[in-house]
DNA sequence: CGGAATCCTCTTCGATACTG
DNA sequence: CAGTATCGAAGAGGATTCCG
């Protein structure tokens, strides 16, 4: 008899109790580090260790009950890789991966209080790669087909421009144009301090190989301080 | 030295401390009730009591902490109504209505758990009005022009249609083509239960002043179901 | 070493009672 | 009507420990 609604496993949370898509909705997506991992998840599957580290702050107990969580609803699956790696990973479901609507949204609406970094602020590489997603433009992007490859702090990440759709993925590409490594700090220059690709390149804060000409092309695509700016709706 | 941030009144706010829109838009929103409290208001202008009403389980204390928070990080504003009113209401300021997509995006993906109501849901006749501007579809609507009063439960709702778009707010209509009387589960019916406007017209369980017909015309634009199936980006 | 369960403290939530 | 005050219950955060 209180606001309760019991799940699979026994354990219990807190419903809305309306008859809403919104309420219902947030009665599996509202809780605390919910969307930041499903954003993380976004980008390709991950293992416990990677979600934790792209997480800073959530504790291990925390994140082992989301992850139970998310899977009891259907958003996520467990999957074991293929030998030798045999880990585990978490993966989205179809359910899950239909959340990257909301997650642009937020993301647009949420530029407008990103400002600058933080002392304070956790820079995550990932959270750039989902970013990119929501900044897109495909009418600018029309004409463009290329394939990146970014190499960030150990991490590896893809991004593919094609007929006006963008895809991002943690992991190596397929048949790059360009691969190119450089730091969280530089890509965020790049993207959100108007850090001029030359600039970058002849001051060796961006290494490239394949064509030079091809961070142009990427950086050009992309606004990320326009969908700060604007809410974006489409 | 936690991972806070400090506001304007003093109060204290969990921060996920990550450069991300994402995370930065959670950090505002983020937290139980606000966008439900957001969902309520983007059908116009609320008194403490009415939002009160529309949220069932909400203590009133969290309701006032909540207000003043999103007062504080500019997402809604106190006015005072012209006299005889004089009450104060709480309206969505420009930050706050440009939410609109994420209420959108999270209705759309809620969908997919709403099923029936369960006996402990309460059923809220302004959620269904922000619903059918998720559901409403828009090639359909293309050549329809028409506006229409719902009177429910003591409340009263406008939904326009024009030219493709569609608005809703609580109030009374302006130059309604029709003027449709019932109760919230006949709407319910209608839109989620196959009812037909033909039966339901005829049972009375719809009471209209103006052409009959144009139920039918405002069912045709609508489709709950299928924005509960799909993910529907865009 | 990755993947958790446990324990403890602190914050937030929910319900009710109360006040301008 | 529009909130504030209070208090028990639930949830989050952090550290540590346990298991394979």
């Amino acid at each position: 008899m209180g606001p309760e609604m019991t799940e699979s496993r026994g354990r219990s949370v807190r419903s809305y109790n309306q008859y809403c898509a919104v309420a219902r909705g947030l009665d599996v997506i509202g809780d605390r580090w919910t969307l930041l991992l499903v954003r993380n998840l976004l980008l390709g599957p991950k293992r416990y260790k990677d979600l934790l580290e792209g997480l800073p702050g959530i504790g291990t107990n925390l994140l082992a009950a989301r992850l139970r969580e998310l899977e009891d609803v259907g958003l996520l699956e467990r999957a074991v890789l293929p030998p030798p790696a045999g880990s585990t990973v978490y993966r989205l479901t179809e359910t899950g991966a239909a959340l990257e609507p909301v997650l642009m949204a937020i993301s647009r609406w949420g530029g407008r209080f990103l400002g600058r970094p933080r002392p304070e602020d956790a820079l995550v590489p990932s959270a750039y790669f989902v970013a990119l997603r929501a900044a897109f433009q495909p009418d600018v992007a029309a004409h463009l087909e290329e394939t990146y490859e970014f190499r960030i702090a150990g991490s590896v990440f893809e991004v593919r421009v094609d007929g006006g759709v963008c895809s991002t993925r943690e992991g190596e590409a397929r048949n790059p144009d360009a691969v190119l490594t450089l730091s969280v700090e530089t890509l965020d220059a790049l993207l959100f301090e108007g850090l001029s690709p030359e600039d970058a390149l002849s001051n060796g804060r961006v290494e490239v190989r394949g064509d030079p000409r091809a961070l142009d092309r990427f950086l050009s695509v992309f606004d990320v301080r326009a969908a700060a700016l604007a809410g974006m709706p489409g």
